[in-house]
DNA sequence: TATTGTTATACTCTATAACTATA
DNA sequence: TATAGTTATAGAGTATAACAATA
């Protein structure tokens, strides 16, 4: 009932293809999270993006495409789709005029804290489900798997 | 050091958003695996596609489309691409004219198994470099997000 | 009628290449 | 020259709607 109680080694029951099964479990859990697409309009790049600039407030291009990982060219129309819809602004960074600030209009705000209570409603379902035990899990791999992205 | 040693009460350190720190976590990490795109031209849906097909034989339509929880619209377009490039082929079901059954060809069984490991190089080095704990973490974490993902 | 699959169309997301503006 | 950002273009992936073939 409790694997830590009992003194086993991990080291004896290694996964033999670790990595393709985190692969596998990634990958279809992502497109699980992507499915569920609720009002507002934006897809999942979109709203990521938006929730980042509600957290973590303005923010340059540069730091927004190195954080997601995809090309400035990418986050550039991103941030297009954001500022089109009036979720986002532009504003140019006075004390070096070749960047651009992106900052979360009051609409975006709104829409990044509706959004992402509607798209968690049924993971934390879930999660719920589980034991605090099993919760601890995930919380623990979410940070090694935060880590790995950033690798 | 270990967690575990000290007697904390997981109830007593529940993380705030786990929902929403799993959320980003594999967000960022999938699209970290799909920027590693290698040979064949294929993109990430397809070559999930092809390796299912690989490993597991013959399948219709409708199995490729549940399984990857996309329509079954979206499952007929990337199977076109795979019978386009030759990685697969189409055939009726005798049984039942209309179903259609799914088959790697050799070329494709090829490529699931190179692009399979090419894929998989980074990731699995990344491994190696965590302690068997965490190792060991990950794999109940990959077991209990494949659950979430089948719910 | 119900099931299985396809095509038409449109959208998001992403990349590379070529460009402008500022440092 | 180097850095920050944009636009043009193309392709993958996905969905909904409308359709054809078979059961």
């Amino acid at each position: 009932m409790h694997k830590h109680a009992t003194g086993r080694r991990p080291a004896e029951t290694e996964e033999p293809d670790l990595g393709g099964q985190l692969r596998s479990a990634v990958g279809r859990l992502y497109r699980r999270f992507r499915s569920e697409r609720p009002e507002g309009g934006l897809g999942d790049a979109a709203l990521a993006v938006l929730t980042r600039l509600h957290k973590h407030g303005p923010q340059t291009l540069t730091e927004l495409s190195e954080h997601d990982r995809v090309s400035p060219a990418s986050m550039s129309q991103i941030v297009n789709r954001l500022t089109s819809a009036g979720y986002a602004v532009r504003t140019r960074d006075p004390d070096d005029r070749r960047k651009v600030l992106f900052t979360a209009t009051a609409e975006g705000d709104e829409l990044a804290g509706a959004a992402r209570a509607q798209r968690n409603a049924w993971l934390d379902e879930r999660l719920r489900a589980l034991s605090a035990e099993d919760r601890a899990v995930i919380a623990r791999a979410a940070a090694l798997l935060s880590g790995i992205a950033d690798s």
